[in-house]
DNA sequence: TTATATTTGTACTGATTGGTAAATAAATAA
DNA sequence: TTATTTATTTACCAATCAGTACAAATATAA
């Protein structure tokens, strides 16, 4: 192919597709997807329910999505980048404390946000399971890592600008301040009030490490 | 029925039973049953793979223990009063701080035994399901309670015995401690290890309340 | 119009779910 | 022996699981 050729192809032509057009938006029909997972997690989440609450039939979902397991990865994926998009972006923040405080105050916002469900769908998405879902649980585990190494990175970057002491353990701080926030999201499922969470994030970020630390 | 025939009756006569003697021993067996609970969850453990795990046949399990709810029940007992008798006994411990840490510290020890399943089956027999689970989901609920309210029991002795100081709000510690201890099972069945845990353990108990307390 | 492409709704598939009916086996009581 | 009681085995139940075959519907292209 020409690169003329080429360029013209990636221009975006609007032509119309060809057969019978689609009677729903995927995006939104996701979304939906998406919050059904989230309150039920992989397995408690059905494809009868799911149905239902896309208002689609079951032969448009696997024609748009493929089967529940690609269903269920499409509607993680929109979540990361979506609503869970602030674990990120937290990590801008000009100290490594500032960065792990505004994750866990907004963790907490996200948690008890009443438009959504309560709690994390990473963490409750297929923590235990049946032998048919072992892909999935074992792919949860790896953003929990994933979770852990961008924390992780963000406080070796404090290591670098002074901010925390070189014999700091950072895989150790991460993993601490994870453990934290996956408690929390246990905490939120089982009913823990916005008020209730704030404190809990108070109280762990005492342990936070300082100069001062005592022992 | 007279005081007499009474005592005659509690007096244990091992009279044998009438019909065809059981043939497996049902503390096994409810015990295998809580092996396959505890790492599959509540709706991840199937009949199937239940009546396989305790090597007996089905009508059998459903004669000595009723459906699968009340299996369940009965293997949670059998958790709490067994294996994970430690909460209790923990909260003996001559100051609420000693409490705290062998509670934890027994935690880790507890939850990466590799001879049992990893985590507490309280946080992840089912804090997702589907519609059919919604019962078991609110009692381990209510356990997680409890637990909360043990701790909270233990924090106003503290109290009263001038360990903690009268402004600590002891339900917000307790709900910190339990978020830890719950946030250590969901790392524990990711595969943390027992050094991970420990590291974990003293992170949290660094922002335990003291009189030298900075903030 | 006709042909082609794609989506939709209905109705279905085989496998698995929790749970059980009924016959047989193994014990005690009479 | 015979009757009675209880447990085990086999084979099954209806409901639900994820997934699909197929025909009707709806669009563009020729």
């Amino acid at each position: 192919m020409s690169a003329v050729a080429k360029s013209q192809k990636s221009v975006k032509i609007p032509t119309k597709p060809r057969g019978r057009p689609l009677e729903f938006n995927q995006d939104e029909a996701l979304d939906k997807a998406l919050h059904v997972f989230w309150s039920h997690g992989y397995e408690g989440a059905s494809m009868a329910e799911l149905t239902e609450a896309l208002g689609i039939n079951k032969p448009s979902i696997y024609a748009a999505f493929g089967n529940k397991e690609a269903l269920f990865r499409k509607a993680l994926a929109k979540y990361i980048a979506g609503p869970a998009a602030f674990v990120g972006t937290a990590m801008n923040e000009p100290t490594a404390h500032q960065a792990v405080e505004t994750l866990l105050m907004q963790a907490v916002d996200f948690f008890s946000d009443e438009s959504t469900p309560n709690g994390c769908m990473i963490v409750q998405g297929a923590l235990t399971c049946g032998q048919s879902s072992l892909a999935i649980q074992q792919e949860l585990i790896a953003y929990r890592g994933n979770f852990e190494d961008t924390l992780t990175k963000r406080f070796e970057l404090a290591k670098v600008q002074g901010e925390l002491a070189a014999k700091v353990n950072t895989k150790q701080l991460a993993k601490y301040i994870a453990t934290v926030h996956q408690g929390m999201s246990v905490q939120a499922t089982s009913g823990a009030t916005r008020e209730e969470l704030i404190a809990i994030v108070v109280m762990a970020l005492k342990s936070w490490p300082t100069t001062q630390q005592i022992a």
